[in-house]
RNA sequence: GCUCCGGUAGUAUAGUCCGGUCAAGUAUACUGGCCUCUCGAGCCAGUGACACGGGUUCAAAUCCCGUCCGGAGCACCA
């Protein structure tokens, strides 16, 4: 009808228009999307990793292709596989919101690999390498052939043998594809697909003796698994190249490889080895430590899937390097937060502070939120005889005797010493002229115990709002003048981690 | 050293492919002001960038060359 009458109407407009990602490349060529995140499970994931699944996701659902979930756990001697990290890596993309159609664990897949191993070797493509690495890294170097190289079929077949049952010793061999020996890249030339580690792997044990490397079992897997498009970082940019062989050789074609720069955040460690070093040696607690970036830690902190996933999309998939700051991340959780999120009173630090003068009872309304009056108020009531309240000491110590404050939602006192005010009067306007300070405070009674997890993992003390018992936790609550607390229930009691301001 | 890949404000990003509408947009940060019983949110205004040098062109952030700077890779890791 609208087109009829020449009106193109234009659908609702995407939330993020200014972030929509741009299209990948060759959709055409293929019936449908196939993406993959492919993480090694030696250890959970962080915010630099989260770039390939939201991405890949964020894809997949804007072609309604296929997610694929590969745990790459192909070496266990260098990166150990950890046997949890295979739960807290789907746990982790679940709370981020990524949905994935398959999942395939590669060292699962073992007979898969010895199948295109010994098809390569009978094609020539493939041999087996018994130089020591020097050794074999000299000749490349010099773009001469290895001795093995050339070696007639029947020894390559024996030396693969050798390989699986044990003849040939953990080191003693290699399984490397062939390439082209000119080429001017020397990473590219003949590079390694197979080595033997005798390490038992948590999950298959001492089933296997034989491990492909990287770009074989991940060559393999992209084409077997379909996958039409590959993200992954640039340190990858290599690999692809030295897979285009193997694709060639089996006749396959390559999926569209897109190469992304780093990610890194300001002051926030996202390198596995220094996280697992820094958790053995006790500089941090566990993975969900502040000052970590991994998931756990955002997660942990307060900050939300969504917040994530715009930051990731906001940054895109440019080659280039990106230093995140803590403030962009900050502002599009705080956007997020504010308006869901209820106001509690917490006061750092508390010291008492007595108040005489009073004429009559009072009773403090404060708003749970408020741009919301409609979620009600949390009341406390001060007294002639209940006349003691907290404060926070720095505050407190930021006044001068004879200091008109406000007791915010309360009334105005005036300061006679370091723990004694005065009831001054209850007009808001009037500390208002003054341009005079307001406060947060609790009755004397009013607070419970709650130790905040700062950001750099000091802690502050101090007591918040009881009510906040009646809530479900853990929960995110702005406390006034203060911040965003993510608040837990743990055995020693409450355990809040700041957000940010 | 060798092989690749990049460089737009403090940070991130749009624009670069298909030169002019870009005396460069947006977010955040910062500075002023308004609003607010939070040092939160919101509103208004302002400061701030095309790494440098050549070339092509009537015209260059956009194309070409050089320089500088940055990153990645050069594992029997992924």
């Amino acid at each position: 009808m609208a087109e009829a009458l020449g009106v193109h109407i234009v659908k609702e407009k995407p939330k993020r228009e200014e972030h929509l990602l741009p299209p990948l490349p060759n959709v055409q060529k293929y019936s449908r999307v196939h993406v993959r995140f492919a993480p090694n499970p030696d250890s959970v994931i962080h915010l630099g990793n989260t770039r390939a699944a939201l991405l890949s996701d964020e894809y997949a659902k804007m072609y309604r292709g296929v997610f694929i979930l590969r745990f790459e756990d192909t070496s266990p001697s260098v990166k150990p596989p950890m046997p949890e990290a295979y739960e807290v890596i789907r746990e982790d993309l679940r709370w981020l919101g990524v949905n994935w159609h398959e999942e395939y664990i590669q060292s699962e897949r073992l007979p898969i690999y010895y199948e295109y191993a010994e098809k390569l070797i009978s094609m020539g493509s493939a041999y087996v390498c018994t130089c020591r690495p020097e050794q074999f890294r000299e000749m490349v170097i010099a773009k001469r052939p290895c001795p093995c190289r050339d070696l007639p079929l029947e020894i390559q077949i024996k030396r693969w043998e050798g390989m699986l049952d044990g003849t040939i010793k953990k080191g003693g061999a290699v399984l490397r594809i062939k390439t082209d020996l000119t080429h001017p890249n020397p990473a590219i030339r003949d590079w390694p697909a197979m080595r033997i580690d005798t390490k038992p792997h948590p999950l298959q044990g001492k089933k296997y003796r034989v491990w492909p490397l990287y770009n074989f079992a991940c060559g393999i897997d992209d084409h077997l698994m379909g996958i039409t498009h590959i993200l992954r970082g640039k340190e990858h940019e290599v690999n692809t190249q030295r897979q285009l062989y193997l694709y060639k050789y089996l006749g396959w074609e390559y999926p569209e490889a897109i190469h992304y720069g780093r990610l890194k955040i300001e002051g926030a460690i996202l390198s596995k080895s220094k996280i697992r070093q820094g958790i053995d040696s006790g500089i941090y607690k566990d993975w969900s430590d502040p000052r970590l970036g991994t998931i756990a830690a955002l997660r942990k902190r307060g900050f939300l899937p969504e917040t994530i996933r715009r930051l990731i999309l906001e940054v895109g998939v440019k080659p280039s390097e990106a230093m995140i700051s803590w403030d962009n991340l900050e502002a599009i959780n705080r956007k997020l937060l504010d308006p869901i999120t209820k106001r509690l009173i917490f006061v750092p630090d508390p010291v008492p502070l007595q108040i005489i003068g009073l004429p009559k009872e009072f009773v403090a309304q404060i708003p749970l939120h408020p741009d919301h009056p409609e979620w009600g108020n949390i009341t406390h009531k001060v007294t002639p005889s209940l006349n003691t309240i907290m404060v926070s000491s720095k505050d407190l110590s930021s006044f001068k005797q004879g200091t008109i404050f406000r007791l915010m939602n309360l009334f105005n006192v005036k300061l006679l010493d370091s723990s004694i005010c005065a009831f001054l009067s209850e007009s808001v306007a009037e500390i208002k002229s003054l341009g005079a300070p307001i406060i947060q405070w609790l009755p004397k009674d009013a607070g419970t115990q709650l130790s905040v997890i700062m950001p750099d993992a000091k802690v502050t003390e101090g007591l918040v709002d009881t009510n906040i018992l009646n809530e479900t936790l853990p929960n995110t609550f702005q406390f006034y003048r203060f911040g965003f607390v993510k608040v837990y229930r743990e055995d020693s009691g409450l355990v809040g981690y700041y957000s940010h301001d």
